[in-house]
DNA sequence: CACCTGATGTCAGTGTCTGTCATCACGTAA
DNA sequence: TTACGTGATGACAGACACTGACATCAGGTG
């Protein structure tokens, strides 16, 4: 065996989700996470920029994918059909984790701090689409508003998704969500 | 005159909005800015909750001005429409604050923690909308969806109306905005 | 075997934010 | 006038997030 435990940012990751749900987030601090992960807080901030930023590992996967699948998109494709086609691949990026991001997700809304970090994910997300859109031929503001409904139309999908009863699929709520956004837009 | 200076709090918000711009937010300690005021560092967190919440004191009131508009809106009209009488209402309210609003808003993108504070102040906006288009039967998730894309609007006009050469009026750039939801909503 | 590398530990320090108590001008009532 | 309450502030101690600097040590490499 190595020197050291391995995978020590997964381990970090696990005992704060772990500790941060079970007595919350400001009641726990970093030396207990990091104790709990064997490991000292300094060791923390090596891994993690800071205290919150553990909860969004996977920010930066889910970006890329969406990124690429709006890139990749057919070339005929108007913005929102190219953005639909990322909601697609979102979807089925998220199918199997239902109840981790049932968790997780709970951990976040219980409180405002993680609540900022998780919406300043999604407008780094948001704008990465734009710039996706851009490179497609989208002028802007188009480019930034399609890609901005776009980001509204996955949270709004996502918030059903996880809620307790819920048992559509996240690529079924998505539709739903693109349906109701084109008839709110063109109702007025 | 008073025990103490009047208006402690606009004091200290005027003080952190100068030393934020002339040596950036990380480079400016709450106990400058108390000094640079004329108090300590005590009161200052007895007027803001924290170091970022003295640039958003007026969030309250955007929030409060826009809801009232939207839900004395016309009785018949469509929620997208309702929606834009509170746009225009805002649109108003920050047309003599131009210069301010240009100041504020190049400190607040020179720092990520400053725009995380601002993008919970637009979700905290974004629901209190929806909340105002519940009250006018609008059913979810089309409330939540349209108040999503009304503060996508707001927000991308805001960015335009204060780019340095800029001249059109928020009013104008507000109307184009919507123009472009409205045409990329309906074009996929 | 000597050396380098990379992940970790240790320690000291700064700054944000909180709890607690003291201070003191002002208003009010006896 | 005097005693008392009130509210904004100051003073102080402390918890905790985060950073910089240096030490440690197993494993790879020559």
């Amino acid at each position: 065996m190595g020197r050291w435990e391995p995978d020590a940012r997964g381990r970090l990751a696990a005992a704060a989700l772990a500790l941060y749900a079970e007595r919350g987030y400001e009641q726990t601090t970093v030396a207990e996470i990091a104790r709990s992960a064997g490991l000292t807080e300094r060791t923390f901030f090596r891994h993690y920029a800071d205290k919150r930023e553990v909860l969004f590992a996977g920010a930066g996967e889910l970006e890329d994918l969406f990124v690429r699948a709006v890139a990749g998109a057919p070339a005929p494709a108007a913005p929102l059909a190219a953005l639909t086609v990322g909601l697609d691949a979102v979807a089925e990026m998220f199918a199997d984790r239902r109840e981790f991001a049932r968790r997780r997700h709970a951990v976040i809304t219980a409180n405002a701090e993680l609540q900022e970090r998780e919406l300043i994910k999604l407008a780094s997300l948001a704008a990465a689409l734009a710039g996706a859109l851009r490179g497609r031929g989208v002028a802007e503001p188009a480019a930034s508003l399609a890609a901005e409904a776009a980001v509204a139309v996955f949270k709004i999908a996502f918030e059903r998704w996880i809620a307790p009863a819920e048992e559509a699929s996240m690529q079924q709520l998505i539709r739903e969500s693109l349906t109701e956004l084109k008839a709110v837009a063109s109702g007025a």
